[in-house]
DNA sequence: TTTATATATGTAATCGTTTACAAAGGAGAG
DNA sequence: CTCTCCTTTGTAAACGATTACATATATAAA
């Protein structure tokens, strides 16, 4: 093991002063620095991590949690993390917990033991007040998803409002009978946009069906198959909003296979705007976020919080609806 | 800061005790070690991790270099590697290069720095020179993508096998004309692909058309776009074998634009065997590989290498080919 | 009883940094 | 020349754990 010990040695300096030439202190004579950091080269020495933590209690890591990395969305809003973190000279660890609680308590408790400085939490799968004990005092931000009224600052778009615009896109086109696909979890996205879908009936003076809401998770091969059992039971709608893309292409697959014509017989808008928008025939109208821009905000909030300094409770970003032939057929 | 001095004092023993505890020491007096227990619930205590790892020089952390955690094949790899890791009582860091030398350069650093006591590779971007001189001595595994002859281990499949025999399938089919949509990368299984295309053709005694080779990036839009080229050129085919699945898709959704009908006019194979292939319609044949094991394998070596011990140089796994109605229609 | 042995615990060194403080050396002022 | 001040460097004490070794206590054997 190459020390600083080594390092010091080789160049006939003390510790202090390699360490000083690697911090970039002000007070080492050109000539001293030359020769420690020739000798630095000659071993190519990297500074051991753990000590330099130990030391200054800090270690510039912030974790990310989410459920899984597979999602087109959110490594988009981790991309934004992560430049954010370069800037701010974080390292971010992207933890994954397949919705588990276990995992996410294990996660959360390396910032406990001091792995890292703070965490971004992309849909915690803990109970509110679990969570909150489990952070205690560090410092956490949720992004994306998110628990209310727990005390953790919070970067998110409106998605009351984007669901109740989207629903109102639907509507405007004419359609009456519109259908909702949807995930029965605890996240905050599948409520409020499930309160903004009914809002927006109400407002224009159609009367919910539940019958029209249709619930699965977010796995492709389950929407399709909840959409055919949907049509199979001789339900029929004009529209369909889908809390996400996935979602959506599953019905516009289930539609079609039904011999319904996308968006003559069925109109549909998705949520997110990832890749598969573009897949299917026709492309799929979506409600799009500033994804990098929800990654880049929240790690900006957490290095203030981590720095101890004040922050504001709630980031809320802008959404817009991307108009596509899933809806208003080619143009 | 609670350390393991408050937890001592609390529980009247010296620090040595508690770290006993902490360790599972089978020499602590169960009273002693219900005290011990009792003052860390009540201060909730946390080990640091930074003394312990400078302590026991090992973080039990591994690195997982991936250009992008969105790829779902890939994703399916690293959930292998976290689920051989958490047995291992390992921890595995996710750590994104977007294809950055780099980015590559600085997480490789971070062993040498002891962050982390080794890495499993999905896909360099380094010089196989520079590669191996980051290295030096840091137990490495390269996973799925790998460089040859630089002395790391690697677990894959056999990539140029896998491509012939999607070629011979097609050709098996009937179809004469097989064009090869590729990425133009320095990765072995664009390579190895091609290799196996080319030489199921000269086998079969189809002679090889450099114009039937097409090459793009792995963006869906992208090998759309190559595609439309392709078809609006005027040139033909009855098949396509894509080196991914997303582009498999790419070719589908092109060649029935241009009015040909899947699989009776132009019959195609994919790779990955990712969800898009339920997708598209006609569902996409594939060829499919067994990531989990491909994961825990890279792991399983990777710990093997870390604890010194003997290890064999390459693991290539079994594939097989899924065939579904972008090949063989409807059975 | 004494002595040997086993068990349980404590003491202190150690890991590799950073940094407060001390100290050495040189420059300038008187 | 002496004194002061500044610049540059060194010394040594942290940081919080682990662990080799020492020590104390209890138990068993003689």
């Amino acid at each position: 093991m190459i020390s600083i010990q080594t390092i010091a040695k080789e160049a006939g300096v003390s510790v202090a002063t390699v360490s000083r030439v690697m911090n970039g202190s002000d007070s080492v004579r050109p000539e001293t620095e030359k020769k420690v950091r020739e000798a630095m080269e000659k071993y190519n020495y990297q500074p051991n991590f753990s000590a330099r933590n130990l030391r200054k209690m800090e270690t510039r890591n912030v974790l990310v949690l989410m459920s899984s990395i597979v999602n087109p969305f959110l490594a988009k809003v981790v991309k934004g993390i992560e430049d954010a973190s370069e800037n701010l000279d974080y390292h971010t660890l992207v933890c994954t917990t397949y919705d588990s609680q276990e995992k996410e308590k294990f996660y959360l408790d390396m910032i406990s033991k001091r792995f890292a400085d703070g965490a971004i939490i992309i849909g915690s799968n803990l109970k509110p007040q679990e969570l909150r004990k489990t952070i205690g005092h560090i410092p956490i931000v949720q992004c994306s998803e998110y628990i209310v009224d727990i005390g953790i600052p919070r970067v998110s778009i409106d998605n009351r409002k984007a669901a109740y615009e989207a629903t109102e896109h639907l509507i405007r086109l004419g359609r009456k009978k519109i259908a909702h696909i949807t995930v029965d979890n605890h996240y905050i996205s599948s409520r409020l946009r499930l309160e903004g879908y009914r809002q927006a009936l109400d407002d224009y003076g159609i009367e919910f069906d539940p019958d029209m809401v249709i619930t699965g998770n977010y796995g492709y091969k389950n929407a399709l198959r909840q959409m055919n059992n949907f049509f199979n039971s001789g339900k029929r709608c004009d529209a369909i909003f889908a809390i996400s893309d996935r979602m959506a292409a599953s019905a516009i697959k289930s539609a079609q296979n039904h011999g319904f014509k996308i968006p003559d017989d069925i109109a549909v808008v998705g949520f997110d705007n990832i890749d598969i928008c573009y897949i299917t025939e026709p492309n799929i109208t979506t409600v799009s976020q500033r994804e990098h821009e929800m990654g880049s905000a929240a790690m900006n909030m957490l290095a203030r919080l981590i720095a101890g300094k004040e922050t504001c409770e709630e980031i809320v970003l802008s959404h817009f609806l991307i108009e596509r032939g899933s809806s208003v057929g080619h143009r």
